[in-house]
DNA sequence: TTCCGACAGTGGGGTCGCAAT
DNA sequence: ATTGCGACCCCACTATCGGAA
């Protein structure tokens, strides 16, 4: 099949706003898709290179040859060129790979080009990723979207599915199950403000469990006989990385096992360190085992998918619970309370959070593993930080933001130099509303209305929720607040009044 | 007819390793 | 030795569509 093909599908989709209609064309391409090509096909046009790292990112795509004058490309072609550059990635150097672009993009007409610059970028923006691609699987090969769904979820990847299910139909979707060594979606959890909202989003009356929160990574432990492998939550390998972990899953009393659970690097005293200790722990590849002396790292498990051949997937959360308790010693599961009592789950949260943790997670006890969904039946709640601080300067937005002034430069106020200490920034809880007025608002306070970033007198006040403070090499300050977003514009109060440096010290996460 | 769950989009800070400067 | 880039950890929030109620 040829790119071309994709690349015209995949601006029909972005043409319209209907998701019935995106999924009708999409469909329709995934029919006519040769058998071989379908895997790439749905893998590409949900945004997805199957070869997750080439090397090449967006400055490597920056300049672009001529584009070719015809469509020749085919899909397996462009696949050869990926599977290349991923030979080289890390070991080659980047001329080769400049040269591996350059013959690619010298062979895309210019459509094509701004395709694959999207692939290799991670910005197919048509409005359909992974689930109006499930739904359009669903309906080229006439399965039921569930069944399309659930061996997604089991498999990881919608491709291999796709594949499937148009060459084999819903028989070869039932051959989809959960395979120990292959790693499934990961449950994601919704959010609420606090515990008591938390537990309102469950249905009224069914038994609960409130489990503390950590601040690590998320792994999925595979162990079958001696063989153990770990996966990230975007399903990465990282079974290397973590040696200790291997060897707390391999001594586990059982032939084959599925876990989920998280992992942090902890103090002698059992408290934990912040985020940024363990992410740098688990994201280095240097030596396992001196790493393991420095900065050892624990896992605590909160879920049990499968032991020695039965799938649990299926059963309620309470079964899955009981059976992980019965297999892993106490010191890596979870702290959790059993309670249908609001008062005790906010007792519980305090305490943990006291602890140094990052909050707790409600779970309903009678749900179902529900991979890669989010909101069903897990419920994540963190304390919450505010602050009024000043905007210094802001960015024009892209995409549906284009033309609107979006992600603002947010500083607390210095009482030593009367000036302002930036933070960071933010882009999130902004309506349209919200945009529209501050394009205008920072466009009038404008000393400087430059492409990028427009720098504005800092007179405007801002209500800023966030997460903590971390320690920052970017910013002057050496602080950044983590996952700020806007709550409101403060018009009651002048840049004058803003919270200061001096507060924002005091909420560090470290010491 | 209204409500709400799921999805896509818009980006945030930090860390690492590697290649080029 | 330093800097820029790519990849991947953590992630919040709003707008929208379309099926459920």
């Amino acid at each position: 099949m040829l790119l071309y093909d994709v690349v015209d599908a995949s601006a029909r989709v972005g043409a319209t706003r209907s998701r019935t209609t995106k999924t009708q064309v999409i469909a329709e391409l995934l029919r006519t898709a040769p058998a071989d090509e379908v895997e790439l096909v749905t893998a590409y046009l949900s945004g997805v290179l199957p070869q997750r790292r080439t090397g090449v990112g967006w400055r490597g795509l920056a300049q672009l040859p001529d584009p070719a004058p015809a469509a020749a490309l085919t899909v397996t072609a462009v696949d050869a060129v990926m599977r290349r550059l991923t030979e080289t990635a890390g070991v080659g150097s980047t001329a080769t790979r400049a040269a591996l672009v350059r013959e690619l993009f010298e062979s895309a007409t210019e459509p094509e080009q701004g395709f694959l610059r999207g692939l290799m970028t991670g910005e197919i923006r048509q409005g359909a990723l992974d689930g109006v691609m499930l739904a359009a699987i669903a309906e080229a090969a006439e399965v039921p979207q569930a069944s399309v769904r659930r061996a997604v979820m089991l498999a990881g990847f919608a491709g291999p599915v796709a594949a499937a299910a148009l060459t084999g139909g819903q028989a070869a979707l039932d051959q989809i199950t959960l395979e120990v060594g292959r790693p499934l979606r990961p449950m994601l959890a919704g959010s609420a403000a606090d515990v008591s909202a938390a537990v309102d989003t469950l249905p009224a009356d069914v038994p609960f469990a409130v489990e503390c929160k950590l601040d690590g990574i998320r792994v999925q432990a595979h162990k079958r006989g001696d063989q153990v492998r770990l996966f990230s939550r975007s399903l990465d390998d990282v079974t290397e990385r973590l040696p200790e972990i291997v060897d707390a899953v391999a001594a586990l009393p059982a032939e084959s096992v599925v876990l989920d659970g998280e992992v942090i690097a902890l103090r002698a005293d059992g408290s934990p360190h912040p985020f940024q200790v363990t992410g740098a722990r688990t994201a280095s590849s240097k030596d396992p085992a001196e790493l393991r002396r420095t900065t050892p790292v624990t896992p605590w498990f909160f879920d049990l998918l499968h032991v020695d051949g039965r799938d649990l997937i299926d059963a309620p959360a309470h079964e899955r619970i009981a059976a992980l308790v019965g297999l892993v010693p106490e010191s890596m599961v979870v702290p959790r309370l059993e309670t249908q009592d609001p008062a005790q789950a906010q007792e519980f949260f305090d305490h943990w959070v006291s602890e140094g943790h990052e909050g707790v997670v409600v779970k309903d006890l009678s749900v179902p593993y529900a991979a890669g969904r989010r909101g069903a039946g897990w419920v994540k709640v963190k304390p919450r930080h505010t602050l009024d601080l000043a905007v210094l300067a802001i960015e024009w937005g892209s995409g549906r933001r284009k033309g609107l002034l979006s992600n603002i430069h947010l500083g607390a106020r210095d009482p030593e130099t009367g000036g302002f200490v930036m933070l960071g920034k933010t882009f999130k809880g902004m309506t349209d509303e919200m945009l529209a007025w501050q394009t205008t608002r920072f466009t009038e306070l404008a000393t400087d209305l430059g492409d990028w970033v427009v720098t504005v007198r800092p007179e405007q006040v801002v209500e800023i929720a966030f997460d903590g403070v971390q320690r920052s090499s970017r910013y002057p300050g050496g602080m950044a607040l983590r996952f700020a977003r806007v709550l409101r514009y403060r018009d009651d109060k002048r840049a004058e009044e803003a919270d200061t440096i001096d507060q924002v010290r005091a909420l560090r996460d470290w010491t």
